[in-house]
DNA sequence: ACAATATCGATAGTTTTACTTTCACATTTG
DNA sequence: CAAATGTGAAAGTAAAACTATCGATATTGT
């Protein structure tokens, strides 16, 4: 027996939903392959339409464009992240353990190939960390926000803020310092792999150090 | 009598430099207001090109590209602003105070509106937070980064870097918490103006939060 | 001095990307 | 079973990205 998380997304990521036809699947397996191969900018519709045998038109059926596209991708990785925080937690009694488990699951300690229906979570947290900054960074970020575009993102930082402030009310930089963790996971693992001189982690490129300067990061910041 | 500061840009960042000729000076002066004004992507150089009377191949002499522009930009950001690290704490002997002006560089707190050369800082700056990461963020930083063109970012990284282990000898993750401020500056920055509730900057968008959240941030890190 | 040469902005392309329109066929629904 | 709807394919248009060439002017070498 084998359970999916569905992920229900915000109808307004896509014109039709993706999940509901063997071709909007597609879209979304290849594209995510598609993107982590060629990176954003040298992603089209159309080498994207070739990979998938079919057409640029058929894939603008489902997304307005190719930054709807990235929204929708990034979006869904921070609803199923929100998922495996709340799972992960959920036993776990400890304030200070929950927090550290978050950590891990930013780094994406822990966590099986496939997340659920075939989608290359690997590929997909390797998007997220050179990409997800473009789906906010633009001058449409106001309106796009407020389609609740980036609900997905907002939550997973509440949800985090809240965990700060059960190990340390009163903290008054919860939300702050929740987004300020999940950034700086994401852009020292990209220095680490690409300017690396910019991070303390050398050669060896050990994910474990960055685990260690989130954690200093985090908890110095929470105790004092 | 006036000074201005000549920075001296790596020669791989355009293809004719444009500080030698008017046409040049004026790419770089009227290219900052209108990224500022359009965004990166909305920006092009034909609309560049009409602003500044002239054809888009004439812009193509002094840049390969428009991505290239912005790494332009970008790099003379990071050297202008070293420079002024470098002018603003030489005359304080505290590294304590040294680093709690470099925060307020940051922000661009206590800048003339005019920097040099009638370079607009503050449209500049606000490219910085909007487009900067645009500048790394790229499939080919690797390339990018053999042809030097991020080094002014970490060289202030570096310097950054240096005056926190002056502060604290010993601490293990200086270039990560350089790196991790000057970036936090700039999100929480937009965050702030754009998507608040990943902050805890409220509706006054005051950035004095914003430096009281930095130097919490920073100074707890290196004492602890 | 003045011909050779280099540099400049302007003109006019080509190729690629982004997006739209139309259509034929299949499936569902009343 | 006829109308409505959903589907992918074909073939466009418009704009963006980039290139090749040219004539005018400025600079340089002898």
């Amino acid at each position: 027996m084998e359970y999916t998380v569905h992920v229900r997304m915000n109808e307004r990521l896509f014109l039709r939903d993706p999940e509901q036809s063997e071709l909007g699947r597609r879209i979304i397996r290849l594209g995510i392959t598609l993107i982590d191969e060629l990176g954003f900018e040298e992603t089209t519709f159309r080498k994207l339409a070739d990979r998938l045998n079919t057409k640029e038109a058929s894939i603008y059926r489902y997304f307005e464009n190719k930054h709807r596209l990235l929204v929708y991708l990034v979006a869904w990785y921070w609803q199923w992240l929100e998922y495996q925080v709340v799972f992960q937690t959920h036993n776990l009694s400890n304030p200070h353990d929950k927090l550290e488990s978050v950590l891990r699951l930013l780094l994406l300690k822990d966590i099986d190939e496939m997340a659920s229906d075939d989608i290359d979570i690997r590929a997909l947290h390797r998007i997220v960390i050179r990409e997800a900054s473009k789906a906010y960074l633009t001058r449409h970020v106001t309106e796009d926000n407020r389609q609740q575009l980036f609900k997905p993102y907002k939550d997973l930082c509440s949800r985090i803020a809240n965990l700060m402030l059960t190990y340390r009310p009163n903290y008054p930089f919860a939300r702050s310092l929740a987004s300020t963790i999940i950034e700086t996971a994401h852009y020292q693992s990209f220095f680490m792999q690409h300017l690396p001189s910019l991070t303390d982690f050398g050669v060896t490129k050990d994910e474990n150090q960055l685990l260690a300067y989130l954690d200093h990061l985090l908890f110095t910041s929470l105790e004092h």
